[in-house]
RNA sequence: GGGCGUAUGGCGUAGUGGUAGCGCGCUUCCUUCACACGGAAGAGGUCACUGGUUCGAUCCCAGUUACGCCCA
């Protein structure tokens, strides 16, 4: 409560200007907020005091499109919201410019590639700059090493992070724009690399030869998370293999993969096969004596119930092999094609012959080759029969994945750990996920888990995966004991530095050392955002007050990855939840409800909404929709937004212009206490919404406030307001106080939906109390105290009446500015004591010269008598 | 095939176990002393479908259908 001595900021001179305007203020306040440094984090503040937040870090080489508009507009009214209720908020940027996206863009750019065994060159210039962004042959491209790489990928995603920030700024994110970091930086490495060594150390990291889902266009390992199933077109074809007692018939979509055969198998209970179980048999063509096995996973009804296990044609031959204990057998290469040797088991002539025709094909060509030969041989029978099944491919890929043999390193992520998986689920559970329902997803995904993580890939590009390892006097690397560097030297490159005790001259020779050359997994470095952010290595300080961070907002489809692997790392390296809360956002569907994505070309750039209806309105069109549900690009919606902001300018504009006369500081009118008493309803709701990240609520409350507000409340009293219809002075002070006194609580309740309009009009008044954004949130007892709490609920009976006087004029088709000779007013008997407060109002905003009150069934305007018109 | 969500006037959306709100659009009007980037009044909905619980269901339960997303 403001004391007697002092007067209430409300009540401080007024200066708005002649004409108001939404245009400009964008350009006018984001400079003036950097200026004032209005949104810096004081990093002086205790752990309870911040409200720290894990900001997804945008692509860079991506384009933005409107879809980061709506979400990242929910952050920061979160955030804004935050900061008014007292908080210090560290709302930090983070770019990310890790992964293929920017590799394949720096390639096309700069007309290079990565090759980690060349050395760095100092003031590299590369061939061009400016490429088209279109595919360049790899052939054309100049081989760089890694470091030069980095540099110009650096010097690429600065120029779009420029672009990216001026956007955001003019969307007006509250963010402390000192704070950003992006995730290919040296420090970005080093905690990358911190991690995983620490990982390593635990027993949490560690290395496996074994069957890999592998990217033959990409030629990497491809994780569990980046999978998707795509209905392909395949055909089954029935092939005899020679069994003791005649023809055995299997039905395979994959018959290239024959001389990778290691065994037919069917399900234990399958009568037709028990008694061949333990028998061998012999492949068509290559001669192969291979045994019938039995397996729960063989299934009765498809095909002929029998089935070919091939090292390696889906993961259910992965299963296969492991759990019966199956040779390997594997024809393919990295590249996708028949390796050139012929696997251990085909040793007949013709075996021999065949393979040697297939080898170097590709798995297309090696099948249209081999049914051509079957066919021949008469092992292919009846026809072949055209099917659409589902097929495994990595998500950026183009071509299904096939499972080649290899060397990977994985991260424990509780897919073989029933403890840690438990853990895991334990603490989704204590995670506030807004909605709730959202977690459900999580805990999907963690319960369906069938692996760990494979965090190594085959690309140059990304953070290296920091190890060595020792050749022995045969030049063979001891891959079981890793050599690693210690922390203090990270970032690390180890296919440019030497491990300790080593120098560069024993780098590949016998004796020496060799570097580990694959990457990380983005997402094991996507997955360390609070530990980037907060700045575990580089300002251990700060992060002791930031982490675990208050709130980490993203989007729902990638729960299973940034989210999941966020709580994972947070879980191994620390035993703890990484934020309290996470805000998932939906999409945004164009008009025609489907999903904005580049490859539909329906994308809506967000320069355009903001050029063309201004910040405010973009930013209202966002926050009216609620977290977790999809929303559709409304321009209308944003023009409803322009309108409120324009409208808040022009009303504050009005309440401002009554002087209150001297010495005056009550508001006495009941009518007026009832305005006030409804605003601080709304304050208490709101507030409440606000803290139950219903920001939409929050929103609708104070919106729908406004209106009544403007049509009803502010027409009832401006004649009193001007001094006019006999009003006392009391009577005059009673409404310019209670205009002000709204006004000020009101702009704060927007402040967070329109940064710009609200702090345009403090700025007209409230000259020494600083921006808006770092104003007190209105609290209910700033308005309540002191009034008399019998007044609640005049208002809504003066609406009903001014209605009435309305409609009587509107169906007349009367100004409504006529004048009314007299009417009438029903009240049950119990609220004519009240109506009777508000009469002198009533008669002005309705130009009524008399007004009877008196008793009736409900509230009603009747008898409307308007004076005659010429 | 499994999971999750959604279904409310032409469109976009709130909401509640007891007469269904709001915005856009539409109709009819009204100006210029805050706002025509305005204001007023009005028309328009059997709350997807089928059952169940209940005195009473748009809301709770079960099922169906459609759509979206995720997973297999």
């Amino acid at each position: 409560m403001t004391t007697a001595s002092s007067t209430p900021a409300f009540l401080a001179p007024a200066n708005a200007p002649e004409k108001v305007t939404v245009e400009g203020l964008e350009e006018k306040w984001s400079v003036a907020w950097d200026e004032a440094g209005v949104y810096r984090f004081n990093r002086a503040a205790t752990r309870e005091q911040i409200y720290s937040i894990d900001t997804p870090p945008p692509t860079v080489s991506g384009s933005l499109h409107v879809g980061h508009v709506f979400s990242y507009t929910h952050t920061d009214v979160v955030a804004r919201f935050k900061r008014m209720t007292g908080f210090e908020v560290y709302y930090p940027m983070g770019w990310d410019d890790n992964g293929l996206p920017t590799e394949r863009r720096v390639q096309n750019y700069f007309g290079v590639r990565c090759d980690p065994t060349l050395p760095y060159v100092e003031n590299y210039v590369p061939p061009f700059e400016g490429g088209d962004n279109k595919s360049s042959k790899a052939a054309d491209q100049i081989a760089i090493s890694r470091r030069n790489f980095i540099e110009l990928c650096e010097k690429l995603t600065a120029e779009d992070e420029k672009q990216f920030e001026a956007l955001w700024r003019r969307l007006g994110l509250s963010v402390d724009w000192s704070q950003t970091y992006q995730t290919i930086s040296p420090d970005a490495v080093a905690v990358s690399q911190k991690a995983f060594l620490n990982n390593l150390a635990r027993g949490e990291a560690y290395q496996s030869m074994a069957p890999t889902l592998w990217d033959v266009t990409f030629r990497t390992a491809v994780a569990q998370a980046e999978l998707e199933d795509r209905d392909q077109p395949g055909a089954y074809h029935r092939l005899g293999f020679n069994g003791p007692d005649g023809k055995i018939f299997i039905e395979t979509t994959r018959p290239e993969l024959l001389p990778a055969c290691v065994a037919l198998v069917a399900h234990p209970d399958d009568e037709r096969y028990q008694g061949l179980f333990g028998k061998t048999v012999r492949t068509p063509l290559f001669d192969v004596e291979v045994p019938v096995v039995s397996h729960r996973l063989a299934q009765i009804d498809k095909g002929s119930g029998i089935a070919m296990i091939c090292t390696f044609g889906d993961v259910t031959d992965v299963i296969w092999w492991r759990e019966l204990d199956l040779p390997n057998r594997a024809i393919l290469g990295f590249d996708g094609r028949i390796l050139a040797d012929a696997p251990e088991g085909i040793s007949s002539e013709r075996g021999l012959e065949v393979f040697a025709e297939l080898a170097g094909k590709t798995v297309f060509s090696a099948k249209t080759r081999i049914v051509e030969l079957l066919t021949e041989s008469g092992d292919l029978v009846g026809e072949i029969r055209n099917i659409t099944h589902p097929v495994k491919f990595f998500e950026k890929g183009d071509k299904p994945l096939e499972i080649v043999s290899t060397r990977q390193w994985y991260i424990r992520n509780g897919g073989r750990d029933a403890d840690l998986r438990e853990k895991l689920i334990e603490q989704g559970k204590k995670l506030a996920f807004h909605p709730d329902f959202m977690r459900v997803r999580y805990e999907n995904w963690v319960n369906g888990l069938t692996g760990d993580w494979l965090i190594s890939r085959q690309r140059f590009f990304g953070v290296p995966i920091p190890v060595w390892y020792a050749l022995d006097a045969d030049g063979e690397p001891n891959f079981d004991a890793p050599l690693v560097p210690s922390h203090d030297l990270l970032p690390i490159d180890p296919s440019s530095q030497a491990p300790a005790g080593f120098d560069e001259s024993k780098r590949g020779v016998p004796g020496g050392f060799i570097g580990e050359v694959d990457i990380m997994d983005t997402w094991a470095t996507s997955s360390l955002t609070p530990q980037l952010a907060g700045g575990w290595i580089s300002d251990p300080e700060k992060y002791a007050k930031v982490y675990p961070f208050d709130l980490r907002p993203q989007g729902q489809d990638i729960i299973r990855t940034w989210l999941f692997s966020t709580v994972l790392r947070s879980e191994l390296e620390s035993g703890q939840l990484p934020w309290s809360n996470a805000a998932i956002s939906g999409w945004i569907l164009d008009p025609d409800r489907k999903k904005m994505s580049k490859s539909k070309g329906n994308v809506v750039v967000p320069a355009e909404p903001i050029d063309n209806h201004g910040a405010d309105a973009v930013r209202y069109w966002a926050a009216a929709a609620r977290l977790g549900t999809d929303a559709a690009f409304d321009e209308g919606q944003m023009k409803v937004g322009r309108r409120l902001a324009i409208k808040v300018l022009n009303a504050a504009k009005f309440a401002l212009s009554f002087e209150v006369p001297a010495g005056y500081t009550e508001v006495s009118e009941p009518v007026d206490q009832a305005m006030l008493l409804a605003l601080a309803d709304v304050v208490t709701e709101a507030t409440k919404a606000f803290e139950n990240y219903d920001h939409t609520k929050a929103l609708e409350l104070a919106e729908s406030f406004f209106w009544n507000f403007t049509d009803d409340y502010l027409e009832l009293v401006k004649e009193r307001a001007y001094g006019q219809g006999g009003a006392t002075e009391a009577q005059q002070a009673s409404a310019a106080i209670a205009l002000r006194k709204a006004l000020h609580v009101m702009l704060r309740l927007f402040a967070p939906f329109l940064p710009y309009a609200t702090d345009e009009v403090w700025s007209w008044w409230q000259t020494d109390a600083g921006s808006i954004h770092r104003a007190a949130w209105p609290k209910a007892s700033e308005l309540s105290d002191g009034l008399d709490a019998t007044n609640r609920g005049l208002l809504a009976q003066a609406s009903v009446a001014l209605s009435g006087v309305r409609k009587a004029k509107s169906d007349a088709k009367a100004s409504m500015k006529a004048e009314v000779v007299s009417a009438t007013l029903k009240a049950p008997a119990a609220q004519i004591d009240q109506l009777a407060l508000i009469e002198s109002d009533l008669r002005s905003v309705g130009r009524i010269q008399a007004l009877k009150i008196v008793a009736g069934d409900e509230l009603e305007l009747t008898d409307i008598v308007l004076a005659e018109v010429e």
